[in-house]
DNA sequence: AGGTCAACCTGAGCGC
DNA sequence: TGCGCTCAGGTTGACC
């Protein structure tokens, strides 16, 4: 699920379950995700405390007290899913009782807390993946260090994407797809900011300076908050972790909408849906240039 | 070195 | 109802 304002949402949920909370055990209910998990990983987890949750890209990092981070990528469909321990069912319900939960096909971890909530991670096509690393050895850990930029800090600005895309040969979408250009984007976001900054997909990547870079920074920062101010997008099977739905996909100006009118004023187009890099693209042929 | 593309995995949706 | 095909918010590693 998961861009950035998704991932963010996600972390903002799990604050509550998690922070200042001890793991009391951690259930792996396979031995991989996208990979294997590491070494002892649910002993290593258990017992510790997790001081704060914070986010690089679309990692989520829980720093716990006896100095490892707890890294999570949700891949393309993970998901948490927190059960209040002290939540119960009224009996006499004619409902059927919800079965256990972290014991579906898919629900792969089920850490449970010091509260007695239930943190279950669930990820039908397993593309993510959970790593424990020391924590001052987390920068130079293979999946972050190449990471570039955030593109909501201040030090992200268009002098600072231009210098990034400076030669670059590829198209301007391809490379914001590169995590290593800037952290956090993925198809939507960059089709979403595309379209506001009236950018070609197809542009030389390197052609993107200036004026032109600046105000696809602005795009980018713009789209991106107001999709966290929404709780991120809801598309399939995606959810918050309480349970509730983004709303972010309702207001998508292009994603997904290959052959529906344009929105902008005037503009008379129909989104069109290329093919870039294996992915799909959408976009105004007559607003992006 | 930089760029492109198939592969990883499962399920949903669609046409027949 | 069922089969086969395409597509999906991501990333990696092999290849040119």
């Amino acid at each position: 699920m998961p861009e950035l304002p998704e991932v963010e949402t996600v972390r903002r949920g799990l604050v509550p379950a998690l922070r200042h909370h001890r793991i009391k055990s951690v259930t792996l209910r396979r031995g991989d995700l996208r990979w294997p998990f590491p070494r002892d990983f649910a002993r290593r987890l258990t017992g510790q405390r997790v001081e704060r949750l914070e986010r690089r890209a679309k990692y989520i990092l829980a720093y716990l007290d006896g100095g490892e981070v707890l890294l999570v990528h949700l891949g393309m469909t993970g998901r948490f899913l927190i059960v209040d321990g002290k939540a119960r069912r009224k009996p006499g319900s004619f409902h059927h009782a919800a079965a256990e939960p972290g014991t579906g096909k898919h629900d792969h971890v089920v850490i449970e807390t010091d509260a007695g909530t239930k943190i279950v991670f669930s990820d039908h096509r397993r593309f993510g993946a959970m790593d424990l690393i020391p924590e001052q050895s987390l920068s130079a850990h293979k999946l972050l260090k190449g990471l570039g930029p955030e593109p909501l800090d201040p030090a992200f600005t268009g002098a600072a994407l231009a210098a990034r895309l400076d030669g670059k040969r590829t198209s301007i979408k391809a490379a914001l797809m590169d995590q290593r250009v800037v952290a956090g984007l993925g198809n939507i976001y960059v089709c979403e900011a595309l379209y506001r900054a009236k950018i070609s997909p197809a542009r030389l990547a390197g052609a993107c300076t200036g004026p032109r870079a600046a105000a696809l920074v602005a795009a980018v920062k713009k789209v991106l908050k107001e999709a966290i101010d929404s709780g991120g997008s809801t598309l399939r099977d995606y959810a918050q972790a309480d349970g509730e739905l983004g709303y972010f996909q309702h207001n998508f100006a292009v994603y997904g909408r290959e052959g529906d009118p344009c929105r902008a004023k005037g503009c008379h187009a129909r989104i069109r849906r290329i093919v870039q890099g294996g992915r799909a693209t959408f976009f105004c042929p007559a607003c992006q240039r």
